[in-house]
RNA sequence: GGGCGCUUAGCUCAGUUGGGAGAGCAUCGCCCUUACAAGGCGAGGGUCACAAGUUCAAGUCUUGUAGCGCCCA
């Protein structure tokens, strides 16, 4: 083996072996009883891999190798999202710097150019997927639009409006007057901003009175059709009924009383605009108010509103009708005001409500069985405290607005006559047929919101609706990984549409990881400039192109200095090279539940470091195994009967934590596993077994069984540096060509548990931390050889080290070991306890006595408040009664073996104190 | 306003039926001991946010308070 470990060359060898040896393909294992499936969450085409990936992945990973080295036939299927708005934008970003608009090109050829521009550039995240060593099945890699899957759209859409759970209308949304399209409540997002409460007196028609409305938007009032008042405000009562002269715009519109309104609130008097306010359309239903548009698609005053207002952007608008206003006194008063402010979450620009005709999904039906399937258990949140937010979202769903007046997607499949009828179809012939001959159709302009084919994801993938084998296989899916951030917009939908399509669940457990943040606690975004690149991470990245890259494309020079402050600050000399697995098992290592995720480039160091111990390990029974015959039935010492018994455990433990999704916990057990039995503990021991021609073969076939078993279960996390161990592995044993990633999980063996060994390790392990602890606080160098003196042993001590004697005076560097009898007088020592047991170091010369009596005495005090604390629960009558026999015995016992361990160090002091 | 988290060693975090507070990093000693200085050996460090309650026993259960964060309206 190479003296230092590499992981650049290593991945680089594994990453296309694998694939090209076929080992991600779901075919494997294909007459296993059992399955296991996940579906990639399909990144946007438009994307490149981001922290929060990487994390998902290395989990969806670790599930996919496990499961393979089961011998599950195993399926992680890959693929893209056409991510309409997102993509959409993209191209016409890009066009945009040749001067064209997507009206130039016309639809065809701008649909052409951003399938050119996806197959070009839209291949990035698989790439970066492929670094991170992800084991999709890549030749059943899936896009949105592809011909199968639009299929299968069409096919849900058709069945779905023939059901009458997809209907057009012309209903007030949410629109996007930068996109100039509709978009869904959750691609909405409300944000506090600071701004005014206008307050407007509005003249009672036939009366001196006014009334004072209050309004964030005053350029609305030019579509207002009544003001409303509470029906029990004793205020405003009598004056329901009349008529207000609205200002500006020279109509009369009605006061109403209705109770949404709030006395409380301003001056109890609301202007009612319903083709503006989600509310106010709602007031205007419930009393027949004419809904009147000011406002044209790219939200400027249109023709209905008077002529001096007309073609004035909605900001303008809103400065002169405040002037108008104040030149005719009708302005209260202007407070500052805290008001939310809805935002595409695309374009960031202010959202309007605007009344357009739409396709919509009638949600409740679909909902009620999906909030069933997580009730009964059929669907499973880890951790559960995420059903708490599906259900209480889709217990309050509303129906989803799902067409988009963009080009990139699925188009719509209805056709419209002359006369507006129109005719949900699978194909033109289709719409024809229905429609008559010689009727002329066009169809649809709008295409769906991506996250219609994002929900058919699980099926249509397999190939539904066909009915293939794959689908039977594979579905319903065994877990899905994702954030919590797109439980609506698509978990909740997979849900709905797997159970209402294929009669079944999509997924059995629904994994919600945390976020990744940065190591202040922020979120990574780029505005903020604090996103990291997992690929950065694997290769490394110097401080300029860091700098560079964190920067690129800032539109404001002061914002680009701070965050290089920052970054300099952060990362003063960029970032090393850590190598993907080290990465890997990071992210493992961070996954906990509940909980966000600061990340910390100490940890990846770590695990860093973890590889490199690993691969040192390695090296060191490898050298010592080279052309060495293994004896599989050679004789065990209880060295090696303890480690294969420790690593019996670690088995189960791996396999219970990854059942409870505990992949943090997973890797803790195989860090301290490899770390500190494997290596800091057996490693030594195997020095002085392998000397020795009667534990030489146990030890060597152990040291081997354990590499190579630990190395499968280590696999999942960090794939190649094991596959690369292994490889020198099976070379120096002149095995097989085979690939660790295909090798079977080493299931517990019953007979390899060993309570006997783990007793007589433990002891020995006691035994050479006593003599260490001497020499550490001495400052006696680990290469002076000690003498020993063994009293108050058992039988049992005494057979220990008769049996352990080499190893102990081998790791403890002892010169001699002597059993005294209990009457024996020793020299002035140091002591050490293993129970009753007392090892004795001569101080002679080598020792301070001073610095033994301090010793001792600090040992001593921890003894005595120790003792203090069992005494005080065990002098408690109401514990000694109340508490389980059980635990008062365990107590008694632990009371009993302090007092006996702060016996032994008392005399000891007061022997070495009175010489 | 409703909901969900979090608060444990200097830092980042574990702590799953309530029973003597843990890890990694950082710090302080000693050591370049032939697998590993990306390392070894040893040490120090905590009124588990605060308050009350349940209990023989609370980091762990209940309630309340404070601070931080997220989601929904």
């Amino acid at each position: 083996m190479e003296k230092t470990y590499n992981p650049e060359l290593i991945e680089q060898k594994y990453r296309d072996l694998w694939e090209k040896g076929d080992h991600f393909s779901s075919g494997a294992n294909s007459s296993s009883k059992d399955s296991f499936s996940i579906v990639l969450p399909p990144p946007n085409v438009t994307g490149s891999l981001h922290m929060g990936h990487a994390f998902q992945h290395t989990i969806m990973d670790v599930y996919t190798r496990y499961n393979r080295s089961k011998g599950n036939q195993t399926l992680w299927q890959p693929g893209t999202d056409h991510a309409g708005i997102a993509t959409q934008m993209v191209v016409e970003r890009q066009l945009s710097l040749e001067n064209i608009s997507r009206h130039d090109l016309g639809r065809e050829k701008f649909t052409e150019k951003v399938w050119e521009w996806k197959s070009k550039s839209g291949g990035t995240i698989s790439s970066q997927m492929r670094r991170l060593g992800t084991s999709v099945d890549w030749n059943r890699e899936r896009f949105t639009m592809d011909e199968s899957l639009s299929l299968a759209v069409r096919k849900v859409f058709i069945e779905l409006y023939n059901e009458g759970l997809i209907y057009r209308g012309k209903r007030l949304v949410n629109w996007d007057p930068e996109l100039l399209t509709a978009v869904s409540d959750l691609e909405v997002i409300s944000k506090e901003e600071s701004g005014y409460l206008w307050h407007i007196k509005y003249q009672v028609d036939n009366s001196d009175k006014t009334l004072v409305v209050a309004t964030t938007r005053p350029e609305t009032m030019l579509g207002d059709s009544a003001v409303a008042v509470h029906p029990d405000d004793q205020r405003y009562q009598h004056l329901v009924g009349q008529f207000i002269n609205l200002p500006l715009s020279n109509r009369k519109i009605p006061i109403i009383a209705d109770d949404y309104v709030d006395m409380e609130f301003g001056t109890g008097c609301v202007k009612i605009t319903p083709a503006h306010d989600f509310n106010d359309y709602e007031i205007g239903q419930r009393h027949g108010l004419e809904i009147i548009n000011v406002l044209t698609n790219d939200a400027k005053i249109n023709s209905n509103a008077p002529s001096k207002y007309q073609d004035l952007d909605r900001f303008e608008a809103r400065k002169i009708i405040v002037a108008d206003l104040e030149k005719q006194n009708l302005i209260d008063k202007i407070d500052s005001h805290m008001l939310m402010v809805p935002r595409g979450d695309r374009t960031n620009s202010i959202i309007e409500p605007y009344m357009t005709d739409q396709w919509f999904v009638k949600v409740k039906p679909l909902a009620d069985p999906a909030i069933d399937a997580v009730k009964n258990g059929s669907i499973r949140f880890v951790p559960e405290n995420w059903e708490k937010t599906y259900f209480n979202w889709m217990e309050n769903i509303e129906d989803w607005c799902i067409s988009r007046q963009i080009w990139w997607g699925h188009r719509i499949p209805a056709w419209y006559d002359k006369d507006g009828n129109y005719f949900v179809a699978d194909s033109l012939e289709d719409a024809q047929i229905q429609a008559g001959k010689n009727i002329e159709l066009t169809q649809d302009d709008d295409v769906l919101d991506t996250w219609f084919s994002s929900a058919l994801w699980p099926f249509s993938t397999l190939g539904w609706p066909e009915e293939t084998t794959e689908l039977s296989r594979f579905y319903p899916t065994s877990v899905l990984v994702t954030g919590f951030d797109i439980i609506f917009f698509w978990v909740a939908r997979m849900i709905m549409f797997g159970l209402k399509f294929t009669g079944d669940v999509p997924f059995r457990d629904i994994y919600i990881t945390g976020l990744i943040k940065d190591g202040n606690g922020q979120k990574m975004s780029k505005s903020k400039g604090n996103v990291l690149d997992p690929i950065d991470l694997i290769d490394g990245i110097n401080l300029e192109e860091l700098l560079e890259k964190r920067t690129q494309g800032m539109m404001q020079p002061k914002l680009a200095e701070k965050i290089k402050n920052q970054t300099k600050k952060e990362f003063p000399n960029g970032i090393p090279s850590f190598g993907t697995d080290a990465i890997r098992f990071t992210f493992t290592a961070l996954a906990s539940f509940g909980r966000d995720i600061k990340f910390d480039l100490k940890r990846v160091e770590g695990y860093r470091n973890f590889c490199n111990k690993l691969w040192n390990a390695s090296r060191f029974v490898l050298m010592n195994l080279e052309s060495k015959k293994i004896d599989d039935n050679a004789e065990l010492s209880n060295q090696d009967k303890w480690i294969l018994s420790r690593l019996q455990h670690l088995k189960i433990q791996v396999q219970k934590y990854l059942s409870d999704y505990r992949l943090d916990l997973m890797s803790q057990a195989l860090y301290e596993f490899v770390w500190h039995d494997y290596c800091d503990w057996y490693l030594e021991f195997s020095k002085p077994l392998l000397e020795n021609s009667q534990t030489k073969d146990g030890c060597e076939l152990t040291l081997i069984k354990v590499l190579n078993e630990t190395l499968i279960l280590l696999h999942p996390i960090i794939p190649f540096i094991t596959e690369e161990i292994f490889e020198q592995s099976q070379k120096i044993q002149s095995k097989s060509n085979d690939k660790l990633i295909s090798q079977p999980f080493p299931e517990s063996q019953d007979e390899l548990f060993d309570d006997n060994a783990e007793v007589e390790i433990n002891w020995l392990k006691d035994f050479i931390l006593g003599i260490r602890k001497i020499r550490g606080e001495m400052n006696i160098s680990p290469k002076k050889p000690l003498p020993c003196f063994i009293k108050n042993f058992s039988i049992q001590d005494k057979g220990f080290i008769n049996s352990n004697t080499l190893t102990l005076s081998t790791i403890a560097k002892l010169d001699s070991i002597d059993l005294l009898s209990l009457d024996d007088e020793e020299d002035e020592s140091a002591i050490a306890l293993v129970g009753e047991m007392k090892i004795l170091i001569p101080l002679a010369g080598l020792i301070d006595k001073r610095a033994e009596q301090e010793r001792l005495n600090k040992e001593i005090e921890k003894l005595l408040k120790l003792k203090s604390q069992f005494s005080a629960k065990l002098g408690n009558e109401k514990f000694v009664n109340g508490a389980p026999e059980e635990v008062v015995r365990n107590e008694k016992e632990k009371l009993a073996s302090t007092e006996s361990t702060l016996n032994d160090l008392e005399q000891q002091l007061k022997k070495i104190s009175n010489l």
